[in-house]
DNA sequence: CATGGACCCTGGAGTCACTACAGAGTCAAC
DNA sequence: GTTGACTCTGTAGTGACTCCAGGGTCCATG
């Protein structure tokens, strides 16, 4: 049946393969048979176990929700309200973190090319000394 | 000299109580006086340097990049190209996980409103057995 | 059958930037 | 002097890994 051992297991799959003794020690893989000195041996289902989590990370859900897909992916019986849930509001973050960003770069463009010589007159260091305002007034506190 | 103690410092500022003890440690602070019973009592020059450390963190900056920055801003003679420097790579970086992220939000779009009822049809659990190409094709492995 | 080298094992510590907590002490107002 | 808000230290926990030391295993060669 094609055991392999982990080496060959994060090759195939792109996971590192002390991510994958560490998926182990939190139980997020299960942990496989062993030879008998002890080598970890995977088959077909390890593998698709563990891509199934490394895409999940690569979408950006946190370990805990790849946990509860990978339980919600174990019982196609039940509804997957769930699953739709938690991509919405993964979805919701990620637009926020977008958001976050986009106004954090406006901030750094404007404290790119200072002009000054030296730090006395360094526009980032001044903007870092207090948050002045850059070309046009900002309300005052 | 309008001495204050920790909790209105961090008022003061928006930084945590916690935060600015491990800022201390760390030796990003520095040291401020006691009382007699061992209270840390910060001034002004505290309360600069802690806004700058501030404002800072909120940019993105590393606490190692904040560290060199405060250097630079206590060297009011130098150069000030390496605080450019740091702020263009600081900005490169944000423009690659603005990028990602955007990329990210494409991907779980195509997740969202799963139309299956439940999870063996689920297209978002599929989506994660396999990184299934989701309207148009994708270039093959 | 011995050996060498690539691979694997465990347990623990380190990363980053905090945050939380326990158990004790201090300060100031009443 | 008592209350209660505040502060102190030191340690451990967070998330998601990553790295390391010191040892053991596997198997293709000679």
């Amino acid at each position: 049946m094609s055991q392999i051992n982990i080496g060959d297991l994060s090759q195939l799959t792109g996971v590192n393969i002390e991510t994958i003794r560490y998926y182990e020690k939190i139980a997020l893989m299960p942990p496989p048979p062993r030879t008998q000195g002890g080598f970890r041996l995977y088959g077909e289902s390890h593998a698709q176990r563990l891509r199934f989590i490394r895409r999940g990370r690569d979408l950006g859900f946190s370990i805990e929700s790849i946990r509860a897909l990978l339980t919600l992916a174990e019982r196609p019986d039940l509804p997957c309200g769930d699953a739709d849930q938690m991509v919405a509001s993964h979805l919701d973050e990620v637009d926020r973190k977008i958001a976050d960003l986009i106004a954090l770069r406006e901030e750094l463009r404007q404290l790119t090319n200072c002009r000054g010589q030296v730090v006395a007159e360094c526009r980032i260091i001044a903007s870092l000394t207090s948050p002045a305002p850059p070309c046009e007034q900002r309300e005052g506190t």
